[in-house]
DNA sequence: GTGCTCCATTTTTTT
DNA sequence: AATGGAGCAC
């Protein structure tokens, strides 16, 4: 229906686009046909984005339902759809906004049938995923130590995500075993998930596809009823996305996208650079539209950015400026270790907070990955900062949050088959592993689903003593059941759930610290059970379970709570601070350091920490470290590369001195030096009592200890070729790089990434290897 | 079938 | 440092 109305108090006025610059007017006035929006860096474009879709409610092209925009994040469209209310009214309610997956998951809802699948279907997420291949693999008799579950789960993924299916998989890829098994157990992985009337994230995209490609009439519905669609941050749109977006838009053409090529960081999980890049090649009649002028950071900040970015090659021709001044010149701040860096940080942001008077929500660390928080965590507790941390572990899951949830998921859909294993002995009702694979065996010859097998278990060859305990179980989860499909309170149905099932009792008497912190998270999430329960119009437990899925981390940052926030630069996107620390600026950890299977993408690297840069308004500060406790180990840190290629003219060292860059890196032998070395702020040894650089070493001018990072060199030079990057050769496992080095004299140790064994940890004495010129 | 201890492996980044 | 799996004793 097109009727909708605008209340009247809160409608436009005329001056409606006076705020906006000329790029943003015609960004947001270009209202028909295929638009490219290149919003560089806090160049206003959620601003755009919201005038965007209110002018088009405003010049009545189209009403709120039939405006699909496409976010990042919930917290996202969340946000941009309560902006839209407070310009349009409250009709704006009704528009199609929020992630990729939300939004298909809601139509997939409605939609399921066709697809063969049930209404209520289950939606696993990586680690339900990862169970079910494992399993699978499990099946076909493959070790788990040689064929990693995570590898296959990648490389179905990526499968997905380039809409290649299983057949098409085993007639492409063939040769490699990684291949053949992959293709293997993709199929089965397909069929499974179905038979679980489960999806995983990767078929929130395809399946939709799938339909509209299938069923005409069905993706003529939804061409007609998104008559606009708008993407956000279009750069990181994978091939699915790109194909799903293009057939509901391919009927009206009114598809608008805003991206930033320059930081597009999310490769690893699909996102094609070429979609923004191509746009222009896809339809040949977009308009684009630049938005250059940055209304977020000082000048330095920009250069600095600016100076980064350039040393990528490909990109799309723009240039940011902005109006304001230079301020602050950027900080970086040397450390010894993680601990004494978590330190200097809470230093700064007492001093800067006190100094400037602003709050603690004002501020930002950003590291690359999530294992970073914890030192930092512990020196705020110290120094008594708030903070909140995203990311990380999330409340979902945990342990005990996921148990409930394979319960709830059970009840909801019985054929889950991976959840409903995940809890059928948990707690342990004497239903061990030898039944459960007999059950699952069984099911499989007989061609029926395992919960349809449980139903009739006495029928069985099961382990007789299990027969009983099964029994109780279904019959347990079939009363609960009816009760869910007899409109019991939702809280109160988990409560009895969790009571009955024996679940609390199990954490009662476990009468530990970590089984009350289980209590507390379990009672936390019967908390949001309410919470949904009151605040919907009619609250269903599919509807819920299918909505907390698809929460995502950044979904919880509150800019309004007076904390300072802790987060990856990933999940950094979008944001901005007055002040933003970024720390764990080293080789092998920002940039990261290649893993098996994995190359590091360095220009990835570098739009990273681009985007980590341009997330700061005032002041940025950059922070390293010269060792740092790895796999429970110290290492050595070289100085990140990133730090070598900034321009250095907005960059100084916290007594103000210009910092020294090397340009030649990999190839330098020149020890000169013109820092203090570090001080360690805690003299906490190892426990076997030695502190690394205190032992005099077998190699050469080790003592010289010179500018950060360039230990490693030193200590190679002479007679030890066992230098990081060289090739190497073992007698067992053949022809290998030397990762990293820690340890010294006869405790020397290399990390060396084989060919066919991948990575390996290695005495240096003992190890048989050589080096290959 | 359960539960404990020892060990190996992990640490990109996330919907 | 922390988790999960394998192996072993009950």
């Amino acid at each position: 229906m097109k009727s909708f109305t605008l209340s009247s108090d809160s409608a436009p006025k005329p001056s409606f686009l006076d705020g906006l610059n000329p790029q943003q007017k015609e960004a947001v006035t270009h209202t028909d046909g295929p638009l490219l929006i290149v919003a560089g860096a806090g160049s206003g474009k959620t601003r755009v984005l919201t005038f965007r879709i209110a002018y088009l409610l405003q010049q009545f092209k189209a009403a709120p339902q039939e405006i699909l925009a496409l976010t990042f994040t919930n917290k996202a469209a969340r946000e941009m759809k309560e902006r839209i209310v407070k310009l349009i009214g409250d009709s704006a309610h009704q528009l199609w906004m929020g992630t990729f997956h939300s939004v298909f998951s809601r139509i997939l809802r409605v939609e399921a049938q066709a697809l063969g699948f049930g209404k209520d279907f289950t939606i696993y997420d990586t680690s339900d995923a990862e169970t079910l291949i494992k399993q699978i693999l499990q099946e076909l008799n493959y070790d788990p130590k040689q064929i990693k579950p995570r590898t296959i789960q990648y490389k179905i993924s990526d499968a997905k995500n380039q809409l290649v299916t299983p057949e098409l998989f085993s007639k492409k890829f063939i040769g490699s075993t990684l291949d053949d098994i992959t293709a293997k157990v993709y199929k089965i992985y397909k069929q499974r998930l179905k038979e679980s009337n489960a999806m995983d994230f990767d078929d929130l995209l395809v399946l939709p596809i799938q339909l509209f490609e299938e069923d005409p009439d069905i993706l003529e519905k939804y061409q007609d009823r998104f008559r606009y669609v708008l993407i956000d941050e279009y750069q990181d749109t994978n091939h699915a996305q790109y194909k799903v977006t293009q057939l509901l838009s391919q009927k009206h053409r009114n598809l608008c996208v805003v991206g930033d090529d320059a930081q597009s960081i999310y490769s690893f999980r699909g996102a094609d650079i070429s979609n923004i890049l191509n746009f222009q090649n896809d339809y040949s009649d977009a308009h684009q539209v630049p938005l250059e002028q940055n209304y977020r950071s000082t000048k330095s900040i920009l250069k600095c950015a600016d100076s980064i970015i350039k040393k990528n090659e490909k990109q799309l021709e723009k240039t940011l400026w902005t109006e304001k001044d230079y301020g602050e010149p950027i900080t970086l701040l040397e450390n010894y270790d993680e601990r004494d860096e978590a330190n200097r940080v809470a230093q700064y942001i007492q001093k800067i907070k006190g100094q400037d008077g602003i709050n603690f929500n004002d501020f930002a660390v950003l590291y690359r990955t999530n294992y970073q928080s914890r030192v930092l965590e512990e020196a705020f507790r110290r120094h008594k900062i708030d903070y909140q941390l995203i990311g990380g572990l999330s409340f979902y899951q945990r342990k005990e949050i996921k148990d409930v949830l394979a319960y709830l998921k059970l009840l909801v859909n019985p054929y889950d088959e991976t959840n409903l294993i995940r809890i059928i002995n948990e707690p342990s009702r004497g239903i061990g592993q030898k039944s459960i694979n007999d059950i699952r065996t069984s099911a499989r010859q007989d061609g029926i689903k395992v919960w349809d097998l449980l139903e009739q278990v006495e029928e069985t060859t099961i382990y007789r003593p299990a027969k009983q305990r099964i029994r109780e179980f279904v019959d347990m989860m079939n009363g609960f059941r009816e009760s869910l499909q007899a409109q019991a309170s939702l809280h109160q149905l988990t409560r009895e759930l969790l009571d009955k099932s024996g679940y609390m009792k199990m954490l009662l008497d476990e009468q530990s610290h970590e089984s009350l912190m289980r209590r507390e998270n379990i009672l936390e999430f019967i908390n949001a059970i309410s919470y949904y329960e009151k605040q919907q119009k009619n609250p269903s437990l599919s509807a819920f379970l299918q909505e907390i899925s698809l929460i995502t981390d950044s979904d919880k940052f509150d800019e309004n709570k007076p904390a300072v926030t802790l987060m990856t630069v990933h999940g950094s996107k979008g944001l901005e601070f007055p002040v933003v620390f970024v720390v764990g600026l080293e080789e092998n950890l920002f940039p990261v350091g290649a893993k098996e299977g994995f190359d590091v993408d360095i220009e990835e690297e570098r739009r990273l920490f681009y985007v980590a840069i341009t997330r700061a308004q005032e002041r940025l500060y950059f922070s390293h470290c010269s060792s740092r406790f790895k796999y429970g180990e110290e290492q050595r840190q070289m100085r990140s590369r990133f730090i070598d290629e900034v321009d250095a003219s907005v960059v100084r060292t916290e007594t103000g001195a210009t910092i020294r860059q090397r340009s030649d890196r990999f190839l330098s032998t020149n020890t000169s030096n013109d820092h203090t070395r570090p001080t360690r702020s805690s003299t906490k040894s190892s426990s076997s009592g030695t502190i690394e650089y205190d032992i005099p070493s077998a190699g050469p001018s080790y003592k010289s200890y010179s500018s950060l990072g360039k230990i490693d060199y030193d200590l190679h030079e002479g007679n030890d070729p066992f230098v990081v990057g060289a090739q190497v050769v073992h007698q067992k496992f053949g022809i290998g790089k030397i990762m990293s080095r820690t340890g010294s004299g006869s405790q020397t140790k290399v990390v060396v990434f084989f060919k066919d064994r991948g990575q390996k940890k290695l005495m240096l004495q003992a190890a048989p290897l050589s080096i290959i010129d």
